[in-house]
Formats: C-alpha cells, sequence, structure tokens
DNA sequence: GGTGCACCTGTTAC
DNA sequence: AGTAACAGGTGCA
C-alpha cells in the first residue's frame, strides 16, 4: 500500500532542477510533478508543493524514507548562507539567481562511483540510458504506485556480469572500468562508505586508484557522495567557462584551474561548480572544444 | 609535468 | 545520404 506525506524543506528549494543538474541520471518524471526514483534501496516518489515536499513510499516505510530524504536532499545545507558566501561572485550570483534552491545531493557512493565512470565522454541522456539498462538487467525490480523501478545492483552483482555483456548494454570502453571496478569494491579493495570519513586528499587519492576514475570523476563522486564539498569536478565546460571569465581566454591546466578555484570558493567549491555547470549547459553558451 | 592519441557509440551538424 | 565532429575523461606512450 503506497502512502502519501509532507516533508518540511528550507527556502530556497528546486526539487525540478536539482534532479535535473546532471548529478543524478536514474530519476524519472513521471505525472504532475511527481519524480520517481530510489533513495537508499527505497523506491521513493517526489513532488514539490507550495508548502513543501510531498513524498509517497510504500506503507511502513515513512519514517525511515523521511530520515533517508533530508540526509540525499543534504537538507542541513543553508544555501542562504552558502550564497552569502559566493555570491559576490557576478558569474557565481547570475547563476545562483537562475536556479535558487538547485540542491547537491548526498548519493549512495557506489551508484554514484559507477555513474561517474560511465560519464567520461558522453552525455547525460546516453548516461541515463545505458544506467537504466545495466538496473534493468540486474538490479532488483521494485513497484511503487504502478511505477516500475530497480534496485541499483551491488558490487558483488556487477562483479558476475562481465566486460562483454556491459558492452552490450551501451557501456563502450567503460565496460572494462566497470568490470575492474567491481570486483574491487565486492572485495572490499577500496571501502566507499570509510572514505567519508577520510579527508579530501586522502579519499581522493584511493579513488583514484580505480582504472576509470581520474581527477575529474573522483571530484564527482567525491562531491555527490561522500561530503567533500570542496572537491571542484573540472569538466569541458566548467574548464571552457573559467579560462573565459577568469584567466582571459588563456591556457590554464586544469589543475591549475582546481587549485585556483578550491582557494577562491573553499568548502563552497563543489556548490559553486554545480551551479555553473548546470547554468552552463542549459544555456548552450557554444560547444567547448578542449 | 606536458602532449598526443586511442577508446565505444549515439546525436547532431554540415 | 554519407561523413565528421562532438560528448560531465582516462590511460598510456
Amino acid at each position: 500500500m503506497t502512502r502519501q506525506r509532507d516533508i518540511d524543506v528550507p527556502e530556497p528549494f528546486d526539487l525540478a532542477a536539482t534532479l535535473e543538474s546532471g548529478q543524478v541520471f536514474r530519476w524519472r518524471r513521471v505525472d504532475s510533478g511527481w519524480y520517481v526514483g530510489t533513495v537508499g534501496q527505497q523506491p521513493v516518489m517526489l513532488r514539490q508543493v507550495e508548502e513543501g515536499l510531498s513524498y509517497r513510499c510504500e506503507g511502513g516505510a515513512e519514517e525511515a524514507v523521511r530520515r533517508a530524504l533530508h540526509d540525499f536532499l543534504r537538507l542541513e545545507d543553508d544555501l542562504r548562507a552558502i550564497y552569502r558566501e559566493v555570491g559576490d561572485d557576478p558569474r557565481v550570483a547570475e547563476a545562483i539567481g537562475r536556479y535558487p534552491g538547485l540542491r547537491l545531493l548526498r548519493q549512495e557512493p557506489w551508484e554514484c562511483l559507477v555513474s561517474f565512470v560511465c560519464s567520461s565522454v558522453s552525455n547525460i541522456p546516453r548516461i541515463s540510458r545505458t544506467l537504466e539498462a545495466v538496473t534493468r538487467r540486474y538490479g532488483k525490480p521494485m513497484d511503487l504506485a504502478g511505477h516500475t523501478l530497480y534496485a541499483f545492483p551491488a558490487p558483488e552483482e556487477l562483479a558476475r556480469v562481465g566486460e562483454g555483456e556491459l558492452r552490450g548494454l551501451g557501456l563502450g570502453f567503460r565496460a572494462r572500468y566497470v568490470d575492474a571496478i567491481a570486483p574491487a569494491q565486492a572485495t572490499g579493495i577500496v571501502d566507499l562508505a570509510a572514505l567519508r570519513r577520510a579527508s579530501y586528499e586522502e579519499a581522493k587519492a584511493q579513488l583514484m586508484s580505480l582504472p576509470g576514475v581520474g581527477e575529474k570523476v573522483a571530484d564527482c563522486v567525491l562531491v555527490f557522495s561522500l561530503d567533500k564539498l570542496e572537491g571542484f569536478p573540472v569538466d569541458r565546460w566548467i574548464r571552457r567557462c573559467l579560462k573565459e571569465w577568469y584567466f582571459q581566454g588563456g591556457t590554464i591546466s586544469d589543475a591549475a584551474l582546481l587549485s585556483w578555484a578550491q582557494a577562491r570558493w573553499g568548502w563552497y567549491a563543489g556548490y559553486v561548480q554545480q551551479y555553473l555547470f548546470h547554468d552552463r549547459r542549459l544555456a548552450g553558451a557554444g560547444t567547448p572544444k578542449t
């Protein structure tokens, strides 16, 4: 039996911008403002309403889901305070002004890791499609209010699949990485949960020891799932807009851009990156080539 | 430490 | 219609 509840959320809050800003790839909009996805292993529906946020879940799970949502949506983050800290930068202020209420999410580290390994030289629609294919094929199916969704397969489950089959699902050259990372997780070579308590540098070094995980993917996993908000993923879009806005289009390495951004924005770097990325991507301001 | 290239594959641009 | 360029990068010479 599906139950519906409401939850208070801090202002500002924008569910659509948050779920559609390229942090998560398996949430989908269904009808009349409702989104369906999973939080933890639970199927959940979310809809923003005037008074806050409504959620639907399986009866009996209401309280657990409420707590999980608080975690997932990072409701403890005070966006107004963050805006005060970084809003003195006109470019950042502009992006904030266009998407007030866009929040970082606190994702399940394993799914987040696989997602961003699969993101390299790809695009959001394709990432969504291939992750959806993987979960349909190997994830446990669940039903909520007539919608079928799938749990993200555990490392042990993906470890049994094999590279060839992953390629068949559309992962391309990324299949080799996932095929190597899954057994490493399954056997505990890297303990993602423990990385939450490690320093940014230590956690990043461990992530980058995995095949298919470089600076950029590591920072995505750190910001989106491991509470390291000082991470600052430098992708094509960010590289381009930073060079253009702050370096007069000059030559500067990704490593230098990263240090510069972290020195400038500190713990808020992850938030700034997400606003700049989302804004730049939707603005479609020219196609970056390097 | 920097540069150049290959890597899958679906879209989009000429 | 055919082809090239491009996409939330990474690994390796």
